[in-house]
DNA sequence: CTCGGAGTATACATCGAGTGAATAGTCGCG
DNA sequence: CGCGACTATTCACTCGATGTATACTCCGAG
């Protein structure tokens, strides 16, 4: 997800210690994937040795000691190059599933079935996400569009796939 | 990827060298992606340590010395489990388009800008992957279909995104 | 008043993924 | 005969991810 980056632009808004940067990630972006604690201190710690960020020395104070992490000019612009520029789209053409049907195909095994048990989950995640996209915010409510829409894609492609199953069985030489 | 389950699949098929496994996955999966060769032994190593594949001692022969990786019992059942179980259907809501969206208003940076730049990206790299599509094999072409379908999934959700800009702004608190 | 648990904050050890470079043998060709 | 192309593996290193250990403060039960 490209923590380093995001974290970047979590200290853009305001100088911040490891712990607060987590728990603003975790809100912001976590969605059921909270940032590890280890993760933060480990990518903060590069940040500062590449020149992106520096951190004070430890602080006393209310509770254990904690370091403020500040971030540099060669981080915001860093952070801005990265703002500007697009996410690669779909640069190489792989994907889980192409994966398995064709080691399906190719030991004898029943592709069809594997397609239609993947057809199953992803109707099934789609009715959690459909629900919770009509419960909750607009945050919460754009990101279940985000994987409903790219479940949408996965089906037509599983639909298609299993409409070729015989011809990609001759090409692959199964 | 998972690559070391899928080179546990090009295993089953017959016993064989790194090297080889190496240009099968390529040909087979890799696509424009070719997998290192580091890659190749350190994950073979872990599998034969792992007692999914037995190495056997270095050969010699014609050129130089190899060994051949031969798929044990345990090995094939891992492999029939993973085939049998579909891939996990987006569990997590996450994506870089919507963190740089969000790190974008918050910075009062333009949103709008990002979306128009990476719409544009996207609908460059869709006329590619038609253009491939129409001049290749079945392979390629449902490995293009993939992408064109999850690219357009990405475009619905940057228009809907780029109509809920205000909101999305007001919600998190930029 | 003290002991323990909840919360705050960071560090460390480990593993897998990914990358590039290094090594070493064989074969064919000029 | 020597040099490049091909075959084949290893090594060193970094990053991402995970789990665990450490240490400090505050607050309430007993």
């Amino acid at each position: 997800m490209n923590v380093p980056l995001a974290l970047l632009g979590l200290l853009e808004r305001e100088p911040s210690h490891g712990y607060d940067l987590k728990r603003d990630y975790d809100t912001l972006f976590g969605r059921g994937k909270p940032l590890p604690f280890g993760q933060v201190y480990s990518t903060l710690g590069r940040l500062a040795r590449d020149g992106k960020v520096v951190a004070s020395d430890a602080e006393p104070g209310a509770g254990p000691d904690r370091k403020r992490y500040i971030i540099t000019d060669e981080g915001v612009s860093e952070l801005e190059a990265w703002l500007a520029e697009p996410v690669a789209p779909e640069p190489h053409l792989q994907t889980l599933l192409f994966v398995k049907v064709v080691l399906a195909l190719m030991s004898g095994r029943s592709a069809e079935q594997y397609l239609d048990t993947q057809r199953a989950a992803h109707l099934g995640r789609m009715r959690e996400l459909t629900e919770l996209r009509r419960s909750s915010s607009l945050v919460d409510a754009l990101l279940a569009d985000h994987g409903l829409f790219h479940l949408e894609a996965d089906l037509r492609w599983i639909d298609l796939t299993s409409s070729r199953l015989a011809a990609l069985a001759t090409e692959i030489g199964a």
